[in-house]
DNA sequence: GATCGCTAAATTGCGTGCAATCGATCGAGC
DNA sequence: GCTCGATCGATTGCACGCAATTTAGCGATC
């Protein structure tokens, strides 16, 4: 494996999984030691994390984890609704039956984990709802799609929102999904797209809801 | 100004101008001599050219202008069609009068020279509508758009796509600008939205209508 | 006391050299 | 004659070093 990649990914879970606070200066030099690498990889690296828009780099001044505001919040929200109906659209023609079946399996899963009591694992659902959505923009089978998906759902808010949810959140997401499952089973691009948009923009509530307009720095 | 910066715009403007054909081989030693610098720059700019989709990279094997095949095309038109219709959703409640009317002006000045006979000049249509979409997308007022729409408008096809307009074509184009504008006037989303969309996908019908099937390389 | 200018340390920008990997050509074996 | 394998050339991947730029700290002046 190249070092590039290896650097890439591992800042990006950096960022991703909050070792890196947005706002953070992320110095070459630093980020070398800990991928043990020189800074060339350290440096395409930070090219292509900014063109995702997870870092922000000014001509000298080096590298920044970039910060969103409550703003940029309904801005990506928005966005993310838009381009994952539209990839339920794309999908609910091309999608194959046995991973409509997989779909329904996460479910299951998904509300098993998601029960509330002793049993619940939040993190277990953010996997697998990420596999159950990751289903849907394969099936979309459009490259940029997924690309532009991933610069928009890949945020360290997006990432551990679960955590926001209240038990009621998590049984209407899981409703969701089973509606989601049955609206690619009859094929119906229509009814797919909406659930979807539905979807996300429930999940924007939760999120707007839950996060403090003064504070958009941290988790 | 940096020579990372140089080296992108000027590998970039290659690409979109046609003087590295899809499918081209980009050696890094030949940009870099191209460019006036050393392959350090050089590499930088080819990964940000790759995550805009411009360009493709293999490890070890360096990089190639992209290609797109006529079914990439559709989806890219499509995807296009979503991302401006959401664009022009956006300005409806956010763009300024004053730009309004400067759009109003450049929809003369594109009636002006899309007009059949010895004063036509595509290019410079192609340079005002680019002017009147920029507009748009600014007045959206949302980062990520148009990152997003960048890398789905600036590809080689779509950059020189009024050389495959007939009079009509331009005709309707011209109209469906008039409309947007009235849209924008009105302070409608919705018809801002359908305007811009119905816009899209009759350019895609002109450019699907033009492309071989078989010839998705050149031009 | 505050602001401006200067100096120095730290950091980025980039050129260069060398090792690693890939592809092509050539030769051997079937 | 064709396929498979090895060597060589070319190119990429990466580390390192130096120049350029920024920022922080300090002192002088108003």
């Amino acid at each position: 494996m190249r070092a590039v990649d290896r650097a890439y990914s591992l800042i990006r879970e950096g960022i991703l999984a909050g070792r890196h606070e947005p706002g953070e200066r992320l110095g070459e030099a630093e980020l070398a030691e800990l991928t043990e690498t020189s800074r060339t990889p350290i440096r395409e690296a930070l090219r292509q994390l900014e063109m995702e828009g997870l870092v922000e780099v000014l001509p000298h001044r080096g590298a920044r984890v970039a910060e969103w505001t409550a703003a940029d919040l309904e801005e990506i929200y928005d966005l993310r609704a838009m381009l994952e109906a539209f990839a339920a659209e794309r999908a609910a023609s091309r999608i194959e039956p046995k991973d409509i079946d997989r779909m329904a399996e996460l479910c299951e899963f998904m509300e098993r984990a998601a029960r509330p009591g002793a049993t619940q694992d939040l993190d277990r659902v953010a996997e697998l709802n990420a596999e159950f959505h990751g289903l849907v923009r394969a099936a979309a089978a459009s490259t940029r799609l997924v690309t532009m998906l991933n610069a928009v759902v890949q945020l360290p808010l997006v990432v551990r929102t679960f955590q926001r949810y209240s038990p009621a959140d998590l049984a209407r997401s899981c409703a969701h999904h089973r509606d989601l499952v049955a609206a690619l089973r009859a094929g119906d691009a229509l009814w797919a797209q909406s659930v979807m948009r539905s979807h996300v923009l429930a999940a924007k509530a939760v999120l707007l809801r839950s996060v403090d307009p003064s504070e958009t720095r941290n988790s």
